[in-house]
RNA sequence: GUGGGUAUAGCUCAGCUGGUAGAGCAUCGCGUUGUGGUCGCGAGGGUCGCGGGUUCAAGUCCCGUUACUCACCCCA
C-alpha cells in the first residue's frame, strides 16, 4: 500500500509545534537545573524483569527481539535475558540508582527527559510513545519529609513560567498514602488496594456508583463506603482539611497510628505550599494513583478548564521501589507528561510559535551568476547570530517574498539595491559597504542596510512562543 | 484486551432508492516580462482504505480485514 496513513499513538509534531515542544523542554529543564537537579539519561530499554516489578502494567511494555532470533523456533524465551522499552523514567531511575549507589551522593537530585514507551490504547492526549519529564530526589536509608513538599512545589516554579506562553493553570492535587490506608483499615477494610482504585473513577462515575462498587467489589458494607465516600469529598488548601478528616475518622472511631502521620504530613504539605505556591496546590482526598508502591504523598495535576484531558504530571512518594536488600533508597519523584501537555496546548490552539523556521532573514537571489553575493550577505548576518538563508532560486522577486511570507520570515534582503529604498536614505547618498536593502515584509517598510551593522528588532531575531490568537473553544 | 463510530483530492467534506467521481480551501501557472498578500482566469491532483461477494452495472448493498476514532481498562 503506497498509502501513507499516521501511526496513531505516536505523535510528531510540525516544525511551529515543536518549537513549542522545545521552548516547553527548556523551561523545564532551566527550572530543575535552578532547583539543583542533575540531569542523567537511562538506556532505552530494561532486563523485562526489571519492568515487570511494577506489577499490572507489565502487558504494557514492548519487547524488543531481533528478526534473526525469530528464525530460531527452538528457542526457549528467558525472562531475565530479555529486553523491554521503558515505560516510564522512575523504574529504570531506581535501577540506576542501585547501580551507580556508590558513584553517588545523597539525597540525590536528578531530572530525566525522555521518550517512554506503552502499549495501550491511544486517545487524545494519551501516546504510545511520548516525552515524559521527571525529577526525583532519593535518599540513602532515609529521605526526610521536606523533600515531599519540595518536589510539587519546583513544578509549580516550572508551570508558573510557562504561563506567559498561554499555558492554562494549574492545580496540583495531593494526598498522603498514609491518611488514606490508615483510615481505611482504621473503619475495618482491609483491601486498600481495591478501594483506591474505585474511589478514583469518583470523577469519571460519580460518588452512587462508586459506592455501589466499594460493596460489590471491595466488601465493604453500607456504612464503610459511605465513610469512604465522605473522606473522598474532603479538599482544600488549609490547615482546615486536616481538621476535616481528623473530626471523620473520630466520627467513625477510625483514628489510626498511621492515619495521623499521615495526616502530620498532609499538614506540613499544605501548610508550606500555602506560602511558597499559594492557590496552586490543594489537598484532595480522593486522590488515589494507581501504582501501588507510593507510599506517602502522591500527586496529580490538572490543567484548569481541561480537567477531562487527565493528569499532566503526577507522582509521588516511594520506599521499596530501589532496594538491594541490603539498602534501600526511598525516593520521591513527579513526572511531567509533556506529550500530553503540549499536544493540548496545540490541538486546543491556546499557544503558538511566531513562525515555523528559525530564519530572520531570507537573502534575494537576482540571478543565479551573483548567488555567491547573496551568500556573502547572510555569511555576514550569521557571524552576527542572526539566522538566515538564501533564496533557493533567482525567481522574481515577487515569489522569494512569498517564500519568506510562507514561512513567517519576517525579512528579505535585497543584494545590491541600496537606493531603492522606499524610504531609504536622502536621495544621491551612496551607502559605503557593500550593502542592499531590507524590507519587512509584514509592513512592507524597506531600507537601505549595511550587513555588519544592521539588525532586526529582538523580538523578530528567533521564532517566540506566544499565547495563540485565537483558542479553540 | 473489550465495545461503538468512521474511511472519497494535500486539508475539510458532499455524492439520494446502485447508472461515466464533485465542491471549498490549499498548490501551481497566467493576467502583472524582477517587490508578495487583493481580484480575475486557468491547470494539475483520486486504483472512493484493502480483499472478496451480489449485480448487466458498486463510492453506494453484503461479508471479511486493516487503519483511524470515541468509551472501558489503565495511565503522563
Amino acid at each position: 500500500m503506497a498509502r501513507i496513513a499516521p501511526l496513531s499513538g505516536f505523535p510528531e509534531w510540525l516544525p511551529q509545534g515543536r518549537i513549542v515542544e522545545q521552548h516547553v523542554l527548556d523551561v523545564l529543564r532551566h527550572t530543575f537545573e535552578l532547583h539543583g537537579f542533575a540531569g542523567i539519561e537511562t538506556r532505552a530499554v530494561e532486563p523485562l524483569e526489571q519492568l515487570l516489578r511494577k506489577g499490572e502494567t507489565s502487558k504494557e511494555v514492548y519487547v524488543l527481539s531481533r528478526l534473526q532470533e525469530l528464525d530460531e523456533p527452538g528457542r526457549p524465551e528467558r525472562e531475565d535475558k530479555q529486553l523491554g522499552l521503558h515505560f516510564d523514567l522512575t523504574v529504570p531511575f531506581a535501577r540506576y540508582v542501585l547501580e551507580n549507589a556508590g558513584k553517588l551522593s545523597f539525597p540525590f537530585k536528578r531530572y530525566q527527559i525522555q521518550k517512554v514507551w506503552r502499549g495501550e490504547r491511544p486517545q487524545d492526549g494519551r501516546f504510545r510513545e511520548f516525552t515524559q519529564a521527571d525529577i526525583d530526589v532519593v535518599g540513602s536509608g532515609d529521605l526526610p519529609y521536606h523533600y515531599e513538599v519540595e518536589i510539587p512545589l519546583v513544578m509549580a516554579e516550572a508551570f508558573g513560567a510557562l504561563r506567559e506562553i498561554g499555558m492554562p493553570p494549574v492545580r496540583i492535587l495531593v494526598n498522603n498514602r498514609k491518611v488514606a490506608e490508615g483510615f481505611y483499615r482504621g473503619i475495618g477494610l482491609e483491601d486498600v488496594e481495591g478501594v483506591l482504585r474505585q474511589i478514583d473513577k469518583l470523577d469519571k462515575i460519580g460518588p452512587e456508583k462508586v459506592g455501589a462498587l466499594l460493596v460489590d467489589e471491595c466488601g465493604a458494607d453500607e456504612e464503610q463506603a459511605k465513610a469512604c465516600l465522605a473522606l473522598a469529598a474532603i479538599s482544600g488548601s488549609d490547615a482546615s482539611v486536616i481538621t476535616e478528616v481528623r473530626a471523620l475518622a473520630e466520627s467513625h472511631g477510625a483514628v489510626t497510628e498511621l492515619l495521623t502521620a499521615g495526616l502530620a504530613e498532609l499538614e506540613a504539605l499544605v501548610v508550606a505550599a500555602g506560602e511558597r505556591a499559594p492557590g496552586v496546590v490543594v489537598a484532595d482526598l480522593k486522590i488515589a494513583r494507581g501504582l501501588d508502591y507510593y507510599t506517602g504523598s502522591v500527586y496529580e495535576t490538572v490543567l484548569v478548564g481541561h480537567e477531562q484531558l487527565g493528569s499532566v504530571c503526577s507522582g509521588g512518594r516511594y520506599d521499596t521501589l530501589a532496594s538491594d536488600g541490603k539498602n534501600t533508597y526511598p525516593g520521591v519523584g513527579l513526572s511531567v507528561g509533556v506529550s500530553r501537555l503540549v499536544s493540548r496546548l496545540l490541538s486546543g490552539g491556546l499557544v503558538t510559535a511566531t513562525r515555523a523556521v528559525p530564519t530572520a532573514v531570507l537573502v534575494a537571489v537576482s540571478a543565479e551568476e551573483t548567488r555567491r553575493d547573496s551568500d556573502a550577505v547572510a555569511a555576514v548576518l550569521r557571524a552576527r547570530g542572526i539566522p538566515c538563508e538564501v533564496a533557493p532560486a533567482a525567481a522574481k522577486f515577487g515569489k522569494q517574498i512569498k517564500y519568506a511570507d510562507r514561512r513567517g520570515i519576517p525579512f528579505v534582503w535585497f543584494p545590491g539595491e541600496a537606493g531603492h529604498g522606499a524610504d531609504g536614505g536622502a536621495p544621491g547618498a551612496e551607502p559605503a559597504g557593500p550593502a542592499g536593502s531590507v524590507k519587512d515584509i509584514r509592513s512592507g517598510d524597506q531600507v537601505d542596510a549595511d550587513p555588519a551593522t544592521w539588525e532586526p528588532p529582538a523580538e523578530d531575531l528567533r521564532p517566540r512562543v506566544v499565547p495563540a490568537a485565537s483558542p479553540v473553544r
